[in-house]
DNA sequence: TTCGTTGCAAAGGATTTGCAGCGTA
DNA sequence: TACGCTGCAAATCCTTTGCAACGAA
């Protein structure tokens, strides 16, 4: 997956290109792990020095609504946000120091049956916390 | 379990008893659900026009801290609090229309090994979002 | 009396919105 | 040109904090 896989998703339904929606897809990918909307205006003030924090939740909004960007609320500072590269259900091992992402090798539901009869699933939510290799030492 | 059980391990800590925390405490319980901080202010009120919000969110803090209410962020409005009945490790169903749990019949963790070689794991979250017997009709 | 608790007012941080001008297609 | 995108400023929403008065033990 690269960048512009993304951006023609995007284009596919009307949605223009500009340089900085493309630096933000730029910069969640090559992260590729969750960062909070604070970082990523941080890195993008490289490129763009004087981009609005609005044109950044705007984005990201539409980035979630087209299922390109996912969010999660752990830590400190307000949500993060991730890219999704692969298209297949999976849950994530999340890094609580770096943010690092690593893809878990199972999906609880498929196991066994976790729900009592009578309740009608919508979705779920599965996060393993802790530290990754780098950052335990 | 019941409101004096709560109140008795937080006078343990030095902590005092008032009506306004007795108040919270016992709807938490009553309710037995996630409800947002809204909902329990505006419960709250029926007995304390007046209490005020930085005392629920001082209070749900408190609670927090000693392991009484947990918290979780779903839907709208801000974060919710249910109160922590069971001392035994579960995780649960939740009703994305009543706030209402259920708890699950197992926990991930336990089944197979979820995770990767050489990662630490500190903490896991899992919930399972739908509609229950009720509110699915 | 002592020290935790409360309300008030204000602040804080994250996120969103209306609007007018700009830029992509 | 048309319509989406952006920055600005302001607003909103949720939550926290300092301070002085109050209340439980």
């Amino acid at each position: 997956m690269n960048t512009d896989n993304f951006l023609q998703q995007l284009r596919e339904q009307g949605f223009k290109l500009t340089g900085k929606r493309r630096a933000i897809v730029d910069i969640l990918l090559e992260q590729d792990r969750y960062i909070t909307a604070k970082e990523l205006i941080k890195k993008l003030r490289d490129l763009y020095p004087s981009i609005s924090v609005d044109t950044v939740y705007r984005n990201l909004n539409l980035l979630k609504e087209e299922k390109i960007v996912e969010e999660s609320e752990f830590g400190e500072g307000g949500s993060r946000f991730r890219i999704r590269c692969s298209s297949q259900h999976h849950h994530h091992f999340v890094c609580l120091s770096c943010g690092r992402t690593e893809p878990l090798l199972e999906c609880p539901m498929g196991l066994v049956d976790m729900v009592p009869k009578g309740f009608d699933v919508v979705s779920h939510r599965f996060e393993v916390h802790g530290y990754c290799s780098q950052c335990k030492k």
